[in-house]
DNA sequence: ACTCTATTTAGATAATTGGCTAATTATCTA
DNA sequence: TAGATAATTAGCCAATTATCTAAATAGAGT
C-alpha cells in the first residue's frame, strides 16, 4: 500500500491512469499524451506496475498496459475508510471512544 | 490535490493523520509516538499543514493540530470517483490534476 | 538474416526528500 | 527578569527520485 501511495504522488502518474480507465493501451501510445521522453515514461510505468496499479500484456512489439482497478480500490478506498469516509467497506475500523 | 497526494505518499504522514482521526493534539504528543526527532516530525507537520490535511491552533507553548478531513475526503473521493470508485455514484468529473 | 519499430536499460546529473544536531523563537511560571 | 519547556528554523548530509541522451533488446515483416 505504500507503494501505490507512493505511485500517486506524482501527477503524471496519476494521469497515466486516468487514461487507463479509458482501456488499455500500449506504452507508446501512452508516452505520446505526455511532455517528457519515453525513458522517463518508461520508469513511471515501471513504478506504477510495481505498486500493482497496472498490469502488462504484449501485443507484437508493444506492450500493452491495463489498469488495475482493485489495487487502486483497496488503497484509497481502504485509507479513507478508517477516517469513516465513503463507504467505508475496505477496512472497518471503528472508534474507540 | 498534488500536495495532498503528495502529502501521503509518506507513511509517517499517513499515521499522523490516523492518529489525529482520535482527536487533536500537541506537536509534542504527536512527535513521541514516533521513532524520529522532534524537527523531522516538524517538517513532516508542515508537509500536512502545507496540504491542508491538518490545521494548527496554539494553546499556551503548544501547537495542536487537527486533522482537516474535508480535504482528504476531497482528494481520496474526488479521485476514486473519477474511477467510478465508492460508495455508489461518484461526481462526474474528468482529465487534470 | 536484415531491417524497422517499440520499448527498456544504462549511465549521468539535478532536484527533492528525510533525517540529524544545534540554534532560535515563543510562551509560561516563578 | 530569569529559567524552563515547546516547537520551529537553520544548516548540513545521505539517499532517493526524476529526468535526459544514447545504446541495447525484442519482435515482426520483408
Amino acid at each position: 500500500m505504500n507503494d501505490v501511495f507512493k505511485a500517486l504522488a506524482d501527477p503524471t502518474r496519476r494521469e497515466v491512469l486516468q487514461r487507463l480507465k479509458a482501456g488499455p493501451m500500449s506504452a507508446g501510445r501512452l508516452a505520446e499524451a505526455f511532455p517528457v521522453s519515453k525513458p522517463t515514461m518508461s520508469a513511471h510505468f515501471a513504478v506504477l506496475r510495481q505498486a500493482g496499479l497496472v498490469t502488462t500484456q504484449k501485443d507484437g512489439t508493444s506492450v500493452i498496459y491495463h489498469l488495475n482497478v482493485s489495487v487502486l480500490e483497496e488503497a484509497l478506498l481502504g485509507f479513507a475508510g478508517v477516517f469513516g469516509l465513503g463507504s467505508g467497506a475496505a477496512s472497518p475500523q471503528e472508534e474507540k471512544s
